[in-house]
DNA sequence: CTGCCTCCATGACACCTGTCATGACCGAGT
DNA sequence: ACTCGGTCATGACAGGTGTCATGGAGGCAG
């Protein structure tokens, strides 16, 4: 019997893949939560083989989660389970411990036979994103940079964001213009979104 | 038996959902599609009780085949199930002909009643989010605003944006400079977001 | 220790944005 | 007939943006 935690915050797909998984004869869903803050307490309490964990939760998030149980469970194996196949996101989360990570446009009757490869040590990459994340290589933003694109998404001006991370505007606008070289692009607003698109934020 | 159309991009997710839904006795799952396009198809074929349809989906979305499903095959209800609580989603699938509205944060075993709900001839409409799309009021919008801002989103100048809508880039400011006046916005990405937001695109 | 890189900051430049005034065209409503 | 709102356009203005040069501070591998 291989048995399994579930963490996504959208309830009712938790509740649906717990309902999916729970069909296979050799799995049983342990645990269920809802973010990621909660997994490390979860896993503690009932060791399961496999963490089945989404990356977009609040709070912790599941890549994070990954690096927690990764260090503190290392016979719990993480399968990553994600609405975004961005290549940065399978990079950081091979990099924080996954053995395996899979979109949600998968077929869902991968997914059980995803977790027993998992489970029995093996493991489960996406092709197509395993290509794009060697074709875009890794991520050339610098910590600063990633900060400030993040403040960028939501269209504030220079002096806004500056408000926010405590630097000067004249700062905040090298660094944005650093970043749209490194991404190809011509805007701050177009750099913070092909960031986003790559995984790397 | 109540029969049920399934819509959902995420073929992992419509699978779960059919496993949640396939769980209850009363239920029968009779067709599932993974895009807006194919409802109205399916549901000619398995003259469905309920259609239980996400919005996010390549080509024709959920509310779209909402309007399609009202007027082709009315005695088919549809219970709309959006990852995003958006006032104006809400609001632009009550008119297209939806029967219920429900959010993918909403507990898994309450599904199964709201679709039972649905299929009687009920009503299913989230709480909280209809005082929301009351205080928000109607979209202000126009039609060129929203296909202006639209555009915006992804950051390009307004000569870009000009450019693919086949206006001077002089209107495409005066546009932008109405929508961010009735989005309460300072710059033209922070108006496109709060009108992502709200569901007014 | 000395490059080398990152970070932070300032100033200057051409260009873009957001705003406002103004004008014209059209269809809908009273 | 008249007003009203949406659409399209132009011109002008203050202020913001993207870029570059330049400088100094700190960390880190050779």
């Amino acid at each position: 019997m291989i048995t399994v935690l579930l963490a996504d915050d959208q309830a009712l797909v938790r509740g649906a893949m717990a309902a999916l998984l729970g069909l296979e004869g050799d799995l049983e869903i342990v645990a269920e939560v809802g973010s990621g803050d909660e997994v490390l307490d979860a896993a503690r309490r009932t060791l399961p083989d496999v963490a089945v964990l989404d990356i977009e939760m609040p709070g912790t998030d599941g890549i994070a989660a990954t690096a927690v149980l990764a260090r503190e469970l290392p016979e719990t194996r993480v399968l990553i389970v994600t609405t975004f196949g961005r290549p940065g996101y399978l990079r950081r989360a091979l990099e924080a411990g996954a053995r395996g990570f899979v979109v949600k446009d998968t077929p869902s009757d991968e997914l059980a036979e995803a977790v027993r490869t998992v489970a029995r040590g093996g493991r489960v990459v996406d092709p197509s994103l395993a290509t794009e994340s060697v074709v875009d290589g890794p991520n050339p933003l610098t910590d600063r940079e990633r900060e400030v694109l993040r403040h960028a998404l939501d269209g504030g001006s220079a002096a806004a964001i500056a408000a926010r991370v405590h630097l000067s505007p004249g700062t905040v606008r090298n660094h944005l213009s650093s970043a749209i070289g490194k991404t190809g692009s011509a805007t701050r607003v177009e750099a913070a979104r092909r960031a986003q698109d790559l995984g790397w934020l």
